[in-house]
DNA sequence: GGCAACCGTGACGTCACTGTCAGTACGCGC
DNA sequence: GCGCGTACTGACAGTGACGTCACGGTTGCC
């Protein structure tokens, strides 16, 4: 096999592995037994276990970055709600799509140790901040409601995180509209029709 | 010292080591050092690692569902809107009361290994139901938006974990009544002004 | 056929952490 | 001051996962 390919590979069976067991229970001997591979071969390609995740990890927040777009409230080719809506459907998109991967982002990877931790802070913070400066913008021009921007975006992000590790642990069918419909008419009237 | 407060001592150094370095990275040799014991002294008290965390982490869920009431959309004495609201600000209360626990909560427990992921998942199921419940009744008697609960209860329930799960990561020093005003906000009216 | 480049192998030494257990220290009743 | 119970100690052997490395097989070129 070529060299990119069998990287490749590795990668793709190390998803796998990681995402059934959880970082720690998943033995470097797991990952080589159902990549078919020796011992050896997978330290040709990956310095150690911590290395392969970190890629992981790092390939999946690319991938998320790349879909989050800002909301361009002068836009006249499209209105802000369709921007949103645009947005939550990407985003839930891709994270339904490779579920495995979700499943390490969610879960795997929160509190494996301090350093990575940083890591995963870093990019919700670029995430927040996105959205954060998105509502600020918002709440100028009157389409936002005013109070704390940071907590909201805050709130929002949770709201969309909890939905996707709830249908990725429990393995629910949930119905990928309903959970977009959900999220936005969340952040566009609430549920509770009290004061 | 006696027995009680001797196990009492090492769970509380126990919870500060786990929150400091995560459940992994804890070594038992770390907590018997901060609890200023010998190695097999920990042993007395406790089987192994796991069952300190877990006792620490069921201890902590014994307390949470305390404060988690049912909303009684009958009570004459107290509205639904104060209801909801106090269950909020109780549970935001307990959690921010100590952060070590609720770092270990929603950061170290979370992906440790599929036994404990069932845990949680059970734990927090028990709160889904509860709060859909509510949700449900208050949908019957038009107090509440119509729509999927099972996804309005588990985004609310993400907006709580992620607001706190940032204060306790970043050490952030926002105000409780902020947070609390901000789920509030949230819940009975959304941000976003659009349709 | 010989040789070189390449990819892959898996047995092995190492190491960090674990849980145990034979032994120490101390207080208390008699 | 002896005997006993209780709390604690820490050196030790066991364990399991890790990363290495000397070697094996295959391909293709001269």
């Amino acid at each position: 096999m070529e060299k990119g390919e069998r990287r490749q590979q590795i990668l793709n069976v190390a998803r796998e592995v990681f995402a059934k067991r959880g970082y720690h229970a998943a033995k470097i001997d797991d990952i080589v037994a159902a990549a078919k591979v020796a011992r050896g071969t997978f330290y040709l390609y990956f310095e150690d276990k911590r290395a392969i995740f970190e890629e992981i990890v790092d390939r999946a927040f690319t991938r998320l970055g790349m879909v989050i777009t800002r909301v361009d409230t002068q836009d006249p080719a499209r209105s802000v709600e369709e921007q949103v809506k645009d947005n939550i459907r990407r985003i839930v998109a891709v994270l339904l799509e490779d579920r495995a991967t979700t499943k390490i982002l969610l879960s795997d990877a929160v509190g494996l140790d301090p350093a990575f931790d940083r890591k995963l802070l870093v990019f919700y913070e670029e995430a927040l901040k996105l959205i954060e400066e998105s509502i600020r913008e918002g709440q100028e021009l009157g389409i936002v409601m005013p109070g704390n921007a940071r907590i909201y975006a805050v709130l929002a992000m949770g709201a969309m995180k909890e939905i996707l590790y709830q249908v990725v642990m429990r393995d629910l069918d949930l119905d990928e509209d309903a959970i977009v419909t959900g999220l936005y008419e969340l952040f566009s009237r609430g549920f509770l029709k009290l004061a």
